[in-house]
DNA sequence: TAGATTGTTAATCGATTAACAATC
DNA sequence: TAGATTGTTAATCGATTAACAATC
């Protein structure tokens, strides 16, 4: 199974869509299914479901289809999941609290090690179960808890320092929810999601409508 | 100013960047601005950032640049963000309850007006003055509060039935937080954020590295 | 006029879709 | 063999980038 092929950004949300279309159909005793069964559940074509596994082996039978089951682990493996993966949140606020409770991190294999904040009031409280610490021991906990993945939850204004402080610290892919465009070294990967353009995405469609 | 152009998605995230890039330029008394300046706070290149805006009209002044408070304006407009938006989140879970405090929203706009659950013990409570409503009182309260968009924030399996009650409710726009594809009227605006997802991306390029 | 920057067209790049040979 | 479905190539579609005339 190869890795670190550049393919289309799209290709890795659809890949995790099938994977939990995937289980599914195990779990309810289907043993296989064909492109045509995973791209209907999923909204896609076909053509884009193959295409998409293609880039990375042939996992299917021609003429029968894909084991259910083994194309998940496949799917799964080639998403890096098939281990746990230790993540850091930044930012105690109202973003960072709920994604540290957000169930969907945890099922896919994401342990939220720690939240960081400079908050005194915050540091030393918990979030169901999970620590909040200062951010003064970023370098520590990164080592302690072996995170590598860093969530950014502050504001705009924090984010490219909270971003550099990640990297400082040995962080290697940082999700960044600060509306704001941050740089970092070219060997972190770092993704942005903005939760508002989300909703300016719908707005831009209603208006005038 | 023209609306419903089919633009690219990408289009519109940038677009939202490019306001609050703006916003802040004309805030410091940066009155004039150029598509590189835009470009390189965004992390966009001119030409993409000039593309964007020709969709829309002529902005500009050749030789010179963008005013940055007009060219704010104008982008708030062509985002429908130059009124508010009434937003129902459905699901008091840890997300629903999250995105309901997100200052994001409101910074932007968006007045979440009501969160609904049908879970007796929550419905009645408020978080942080919104009220949680039973999901059954849905279509009258869209009505009472003139609601137009909403988010979902329930598990997997209840996502479609909640898109059905929303549509059925009269919203026109619909953010599915659900790790499930879902399908609604082609008249309703439909996005799906998939947060899991977006740390996916970053475990694919990590593995093997 | 010289320098700067827009708006727009054409060229390039990349992703999706259609078609079909391979093969169960 | 006939029917079904994969894997892959070629065609299409769409988005980004480069280049430049227009114009301040």
């Amino acid at each position: 199974m190869l890795k670190k092929i550049k393919i289309p950004d799209a290709t890795i949300g659809r890949l995790s869509l099938y994977s939990r279309y995937l289980i599914e159909a195990h779990e309810k005793g289907i043993t296989t299914v064909s492109s045509q069964h995973i791209a209907k559940a999923t909204g896609v074509t076909p053509a884009q479901v193959r295409k998409d596994l293609a880039y990375f082996g042939e996992f299917g039978t021609r003429g029968v289809g894909y084991n259910s089951k083994e194309l998940y682990n496949y799917i799964m493996k080639i998403l890096g999941l098939d281990k746990h993966w230790s993540v850091a949140i930044v930012g105690a606020g109202n973003l960072g609290k709920a994604l540290s409770q957000y169930k969907g991190f945890y099922q896919r294999g994401f342990d939220i090690a720690c939240i960081f904040d400079n908050d005194p009031k915050k540091v030393g409280k918990k979030i169901s179960n999970i620590n909040i610490c200062h951010l003064d021991s970023l370098n520590e906990k990164v080592k302690e808890l072996k995170i590598t993945l860093g969530i950014i939850a502050v504001p705009a204004q924090a984010a490219q320092e909270v971003a550099d402080k990640l990297v400082k610290a040995g962080i290697r892919g940082i999700i960044n929810f600060a509306p704001i465009n941050i740089t970092v070294d070219e060997n972190i990967i770092l993704r942005r999601v903005d939760l508002s353009a989300q909703l300016e995405y719908l707005t831009y469609y209603l208006e005038d409508a």
